[in-house]
DNA sequence: GTCAGGCATATTGTCAACAATTTCATCGAC
DNA sequence: GTCGATGAAATTGTTGACAATATGCCTGAC
């Protein structure tokens, strides 16, 4: 972390990506108060750049903006962390299967790749590394898929999500749970199997519908 | 329009409302430069409005912000259009299929007289008033399905379609096309069928994407 | 002891001047 | 005649001071 004196537009993207760091660090709590020259002063920017990086983070979704009261951290209730990876199942999906139709033999190869180093870590029990295969995995299915809509769309989501994602990868047992999910969409990409890549895409991301719905609330508000 | 000096919070969606309505009404075409003073000027509000105004529409995907050279219109391609409408599809897919799950009867009522009345409008050749329910009918859906999450996304893309969505709904024949399409989204979530409601969303959508496909570009930029 | 009112403070919102940068046209050299 | 440099104008970016508003505390009446 520089602590250097950022200025400008430097400054107002280190503010928005300091804060999506404490975010997923668990260093802000969901309600939390973001003062302006607090900030200012913790960044080493002026107010000017702060305002313009909390304006950019609330409209990504992770920041609440209420007039003359100030941003808090929002707060993502269960039920729409829910609706959220519901959505997701969707775009995921369509982005496997058009990566199953077009993908080339390079990234099928790689593809595979990445399965086997998953059945690693699992058998391991690096849950570590197998979160960052996970996003690897889709990663790389969603820009074979050549679909930038939708990708953006879950680049988005998969920000409103850290937190839960965060306590979703630590659980036990969740890794070898997901494991053959992950596999099969893979398997089905490899084969060039549209239809198959997309009922399995769905099926792992509702799978964590599941795993969210009987999650505590993750975090008390305030 | 309200020519009056709005200041402040009242500015900034001042100019951000306007712009947007300039957008679909065809008068700033995708490619325009947008100079902070020369709007300021037009909507009578300091450029410290306009400028948090293009903020928020380079957020929602409208405008294209370059540092140091100003705003334009943002360009959305044909390509690009296909794809929102992709994404589309599933998430009215899913937005029918809760709303056939979970619709009051009084609802179910309001979407039936909603179909009646496209009927009309397609017989009586108003493709205005055909579009005001079409707009309505996807609106009661999202609402009714309680897909926050779903909802606001296709609000985004909605607005990036606008310039597409009217070029469409010119085309002699489109709404005796969607029609249809239409009543079917209709009978299946009156019936309370999810996956035929599911199935009829998308399938509608689809079709867009199959009239998008012979569009030409719509506006030459620059 | 509780509640309303008012004051002090903390915080956000607005603004206009200033600085930095890009753009475009003009001019000169080859 | 074309290319590159130079400078002026237009435009965006930044800053700090000032204004408006909310918040919490303190006081005093009942």
């Amino acid at each position: 972390m520089t602590s250097n004196q950022a200025t400008g537009r430097a400054g107002r993207s280190a503010v928005a990506g300091g804060i999506k760091e404490a975010l997923a660090a668990g260093d802000m709590v969901p309600g939390q108060r973001l003062v302006e020259q607090e900030l200012s002063e913790v960044f080493g920017v002026t107010r000017s750049s702060v305002r313009e990086a909390l304006q950019d983070l609330a409209a990504e979704g992770l920041v609440e903006l209420i007039p003359r009261r100030g941003a808090r951290v929002r707060v993502i209730s269960v039920e729409e962390a829910v609706q959220i990876t519901e959505c997701r199942a969707l775009l995921e999906g369509l982005c496997a299967r058009r990566a199953a139709e077009y993908a080339s033999d390079t990234v099928r190869r790689e593809l595979q790749d990445i399965g086997a180093d998953m059945r690693r870590a699992v058998a391991d029990g690096d849950p570590d590394a197998y979160s960052v295969l996970n996003r690897r995995l889709h990663e790389r299915v969603g820009e074979v898929s050549g679909q930038k809509v939708a990708q953006a769309l879950l680049d988005r989501m998969n920000g409103q999500m850290v937190r839960y994602q965060f306590r979703l990868a630590l659980r036990p047992g969740r890794p070898a749970q997901s494991l053959p999910q992950h596999l099969a969409i893979i398997d089905a990409v490899v084969a060039g199997d549209p239809d198959a890549a997309e009922a399995a895409a769905r099926a792992h991301v509702d799978s964590v519908v599941e795993a969210l719905r009987d999650t505590p609330a993750p975090v008390r508000p305030g």
